[in-house]
Order: C-alpha cells, then sequence, then structure tokens
DNA sequence: TGTCAATAGCGAATGTCATTCGTTCAAAAA
DNA sequence: TTTTTGAACGAATGACATTCGCTATTGACA
C-alpha cells in the first residue's frame, strides 16, 4: 500500500554499486558514491536495501549466476572429455573466479566483512555446486556419484582460494600454479571408468 | 637513540590484540579497545605499528609458523605414507585452515581488507609453501618434483578456500566436504612411482 | 473526486572507527 | 648536566555506515 517503491530507482542503485565496486572495489566504494552516481539520496539506498552488504550480495549474485550459465554453455559446446574437463576447470578458476573486472574481489570483501547482522543465505552457493556437479556427471559418466561429489568440492574450495588471493592483486601470488595444479589433480579420472579412489565419505 | 621503543609495549599490544581477535575476530576489534586491553594510550599503538593491518599480520604470523612447525613434527612422527598424508591434509585444513580459535579468521579479514596503503609481504606464504613442499617430498619421494610442486599449490588454494569459509561460521557450509575431497585427489599419488599426470606446468 | 495513511525521498544528524596532531616528559648521548 | 630524540598521551580529524525527523507522493477507500 502507499507509495510504492520504485523498480527504476532500484536497478539505478544496483547499476551504480556493480560499476563502483568495479572500479573501486567493495570496500573503497561508499553508500553517498553510489547513491550520487544513482541519483538519489544517500539515505534513500536504506529504503531498498537493508545494509551494504544487501547491495554487495545483490550485485555479485546475479553476475555469478550469469557467469556460471555462460560457462555451461561453453563447456556444453565442446565434445572432447579432455577438453570440456579443461574448459571447466579455466573456466571457472580462472575465468570467474580470478575475473579481473573485480566482481570475486567484491565477494571476498562482501564475505570477509559479514557482522552478525547480515543475513547469510548459502543459496547461492548450493547453486553453483549443483550446476558444477551436473557439468562434472556430464564430463565423467563413467565415475560414481561420489567421485563427482570431491571433484565438485574440490573445485569449489579452489574456487574460494584463488577468489581469496585475486583480493590481493599482487604480481608475486599468481594464480596460474594454482589452477594448473588442480587441472592435474583432476585428469586422471579422465582416464578411468572406475577410478582407483572410492574412499570419498563427500555426499 | 633517545628513548628506546619497549619490547614490553610491543608485546603487550601484540598479546591484547591476539586475545580480542580471537574474542571478536580482526574486524570487529577495535584499536581503541588493543589499546587499553595493553594498558597504553590508543595513539602510542601508532608508535609500534603501522597500521591495524599490520598488527592484523603480526598477530598470524608467529602462530601460523608455529602452527606449521608443529605439523611438521606431528608428520614426522608418523611413519606409514598413507597415514603421513592423511595426517598433513587432515592437520593443514582441519587443524589449521579451519581452527576454532579464529586465526584464521583474522587472516581472512585481514587479507580481505588490504587498502592499497597496506604493504602485503608474501614471505610467509612464500615460507608455508616450502614446508608444504617438503613434508609432500618426504612422503612422496617417488613423485618428481613438478609433482610435488602440484600438490603443493593444490592444498594450498584448499587452505585459502576453508579459510575463507570458516569466516562464515554457518552449520549449513561445512569444510569436511572440501577436506576428504582434497585427501581422496591426492591418494593416487601414494599408489604410484611414477604417477600418469606429468602435466604438470607448475614449477 | 477528495481524504487518509503509509511510506518513498531527503538533508541533517549520530556514532563508530582508524589515523594524525601537538604537547609533554623520560632517557640516551654529549 | 644539558641537549636532543622520540615514546607516551589526550584531543582532534576525517571517513563512513546507518538512523532520524520531516516533507511529499501515491494508492486505497469513502
Amino acid at each position: 500500500m502507499a507509495r510504492p517503491k520504485s523498480e527504476q530507482v532500484r536497478q539505478a542503485i544496483l547499476d551504480a554499486a556493480h560499476q563502483l565496486f568495479m572500479e573501486k572495489g567493495y570496500t573503497a566504494t561508499t553508500i553517498g558514491a553510489i547513491a550520487r552516481q544513482a541519483g538519489t539520496a544517500q539515505s534513500n539506498v536504506y529504503v531498498y536495501f537493508q545494509s551494504k552488504f544487501d547491495i554487495g550480495f545483490a550485485v555479485f549474485d546475479p553476475w555469478m549466476r550469469q557467469k556460471v550459465t555462460e560457462l555451461e554453455e561453453k563447456v556444453g559446446s565442446v565434445s572432447d572429455p579432455q577438453d570440456r574437463l579443461h574448459t571447466l576447470v579455466e573456466g571457472l578458476l580462472h575465468g570467474i573466479a580470478s575475473d579481473p573486472s573485480g566482481q570475486t574481489m567484491t565477494l571476498v570483501q562482501v564475505l570477509a566483512t559479514v557482522k552478525p547482522s547480515d543475513e547469510y543465505d548459502p543459496e547461492l552457493l548450493m547453486w553453483t555446486l549443483e550446476r558444477i556437479r551436473e557439468m562434472i556427471g556430464d564430463i565423467l559418466p563413467g565415475a560414481s556419484p561420489a567421485e563427482h561429489d570431491v571433484l565438485t568440492q574440490a573445485l569449489m574450495l579452489s574456487f574460494d582460494g584463488i577468489a581469496l588471493r585475486q583480493n590481493l592483486r599482487r604480481e608475486e601470488v599468481s594464480d596460474d600454479h594454482g589452477i594448473s595444479a588442480m587441472l592435474t589433480l583432476m585428469k586422471p579420472y579422465l582416464d578411468r571408468e572406475k577410478p582407483a579412489a572410492k574412499v570419498a565419505e563427500a555426499g
């Protein structure tokens, strides 16, 4: 009832935040700057979002879903299993986790500065895990579900690790070694129908 | 020359910071609180440390070295290679990365809030990498140096990933799957002298 | 078509921090 | 002793996220 929130204003705030996060990072972006860029009052931002944390997540969430969806298409368009795996790992760890536009930095800075009052919903994490498990299942139909889980978990863990390092943006701390390491660790699964390791308690 | 800095004061600040970081986390701990707890003036803290970042790192660094050293001893005391690998991965990822005292949260929050003016020195990271590579070399003498690198990089990446998630402290986001996944991925290296994967570009 | 009540929108606070300033005073060097 | 350097300190500064009190709009209802 009464005066409704404007979808335009909401989107303007998200767009402004998105652009500023890319330019300066989440921490260095102020609510005042977001409001100015969005053409509204600083205090009005709080009519649309509960907190800066909220904005950060609202910006990252659709970006991440978009990227993962694109990756699914890309992986789907490759036929050779070895190339598919390479595309998946490379795309996830290089293309998304160490994405140069800085969206991943947003995620890290958002997650690292959660306050108890911020409500973190792991739904995006679960959704992403699901997509990756599915892609891995497609690439390695011979492996067991437990093995799919193992590879999925390891990939997501690496994703988070690379994201954290990305935040440092130091030449000395390159991601390349880590990425090729994960690729190497996963490769053996391509070569067998029933891999040696059935230890997987993951599930 | 002139009045020298007091090692006592410096240590008091570090101790106070250490305790408060464990209790409330890095972000939620204020310089004022550290000073009060250390029995000195807030401004005097800046005589001993350049910034809050500096303090965070000065607290984390010796803790991490201690933990890694303990892990080396623990791994060294185990004889069976399979148990050694298990001890290493479990100790690194469970014992250190998801350490409940909150030191890892300190690391994550410190790294995630670096400002350009903060001088991050990757020396601790390099030192840790070196120790882990050495342990892996001991456990898998049959593997090539390139393979040692691969496993080291993958382990450190997982370490960072688990540390980031640890910061969320949510039941839904457990580390166990990720840890056992890494263990599973590494196990095959125990069973062969010359593993299939020689793809390792890492080095 | 007019009135009411809810609430978007806004400018000016608040409150919390890290960090800096200006001054004082202890101790090393002369 | 005297001088000089810099530790110690209380009081600013300057950034921010977030809240407050008020005004203006707009949907619902008469």
